[in-house]
DNA sequence: TTGCGTGATTTGTCTGACAAAGGTAGGCTC
DNA sequence: GAGCCTACCTTTGTCAGACAAATCACGCAA
């Protein structure tokens, strides 16, 4: 449960919406009827609306009202589901794992611009091969500080755990991270990893996430097949009336 | 300028942000202080920066403060440009246009679904070929119902123009789209249309683009060469704090 | 029918206050 | 002296009430 009580109520109105109990494009009731039933203030349910608001779920205007918008339905919203597991469980797959391995290394110079690292500093690779339904999807290397976290805890996880929740575990949660996304054909290495023929299209998703502080945290690779997988994101439109 | 003040509080906040003017982890002034110093009250100064809090500019925690946090600056984020045009413009080459051409037709299924149009319901298409510093980067198809805009409205349009700008001058500014990102190689005729040879990778992507009520206004299929382009994607953290 | 004015409705902003949580400094215990 | 605990202060979160501004609907007149 959320801290912040503006959080729960965005949450609740959020389900309400998506659930369709509130129709899209449907006026939602005025704020000082809708503060009473939902037991808050009507300062409480602002804050409540302004973030559904800039998340799109609904337009308000003075004097017209608040009214909910469509929302389009998004399988694999790359806002949504932010690791593998995430994206293979929400397209209805059961997510696995296999060829895992960890290692140490020193940073190659692209990991220390990326992470932030002194010459020669030692990290800590995770290489595997997830699964959708036993079949092989992506092939992912996730590379960390040695400083951030140690061999030992990073083979100690969950086979099929996810890197973020044990971030997350040793409070150093995930706050953000900025992909850059590219087309390949996969090369005979990478063809044999995830059992396809040399040359079928894959994405590569090049992925730097950042701790609430601000600090890289983790480099992570992901080679999707793309056949499997499909990538969504949501783009606030050039409207004026946003930045 | 925008209609609301708490927009305006926002954006001055968010530029001094952007502009180092407060520093990356740098606490804010507190919201009594702060709200003084901008010349609104305090439930102003909120609005906006639950805002910016939603966009990942600040956190905010009770009790301690309100800190900037650290923000990646991105070359081409599909979140800031929205177009083509400003992809390109972005990427510090000069956009252009080549075998520029609109018609009309009967919408197809996938056009039907996508703009939520009656069956055989008439659309306009244009269809245009993108370069950047001359060379051809870009094969872009938008199709827009026939009651939305008119060929002669479409065809009267700048030649190197955008469909956005068009559409907001007419009072229907695009609020949102959806975009979906699938790798694909070219075929003959994209080869032919692009000047590259067969096989070469692209990035298709297909973006349906809504109003601020919500209704879908725009379909459009762009043909990116990868080698042009690399689109980046700011996402945000599993943090048990959101949604 | 069309245009205009007027009033009701609704969101935007302001003011003031208290509650809750984090941070800090001081004192106490061992 | 080191460590822990407590009281206090700062800061954000929530509440309450009021007025301004914008939109919409309705009635009326030309």
């Amino acid at each position: 449960m959320s801290k912040r009580l503006s959080f729960r109520i965005r949450d609740e109105l959020a389900t309400r919406i998506a659930a369709g109990s509130i129709a899209p494009g449907a006026k939602l009731p005025s704020e000082p009827v809708l503060a009473i039933e939902l037991g808050v203030s009507r300062a409480t349910l602002r804050e409540a609306l302004r973030s559904l608001e800039e998340d799109g779920f609904v337009t308000r205007t003075r004097g017209s009202g608040t009214h909910a918008t469509y929302r389009p339905r998004l399988r694999n919203n790359l806002d949504m589901n932010f690791g593998v597991t995430d994206a293979i469980a929400a397209s209805g797959m059961t997510p696995g794992t296999r060829d895992s391995a960890v290692r140490s290394a020193a940073a190659t110079t692209a990991e220390r611009e990326a992470l932030g690292l002194a010459q020669d500093a030692p990290v800590v690779i995770l290489e595997r091969v997830r699964t959708a339904d036993g079949r092989a999807v992506v092939s992912s290397r996730d590379v960390l500080s040695a400083d951030t976290i140690s061999l030992g805890e990073l083979a100690g996880m969950s086979i099929d755990g996810s890197v973020y929740a044990v971030l997350e575990g040793m409070g150093r949660p995930v706050a953000r991270g900025v992909v850059t996304i590219s087309p390949m054909k996969t090369d005979r290495a990478m063809a044999r990893r995830l059992d396809v023929k040399v040359g079928v299209l894959l994405l590569h998703l090049r992925q730097v996430d950042y701790g609430s502080d601000g600090a890289p945290l983790l480099l992570s690779d992901e080679f999707h097949l793309a056949e499997a997988f499909e990538f969504t994101v949501v783009r606030r439109g050039p409207g004026k009336e946003r930045t």
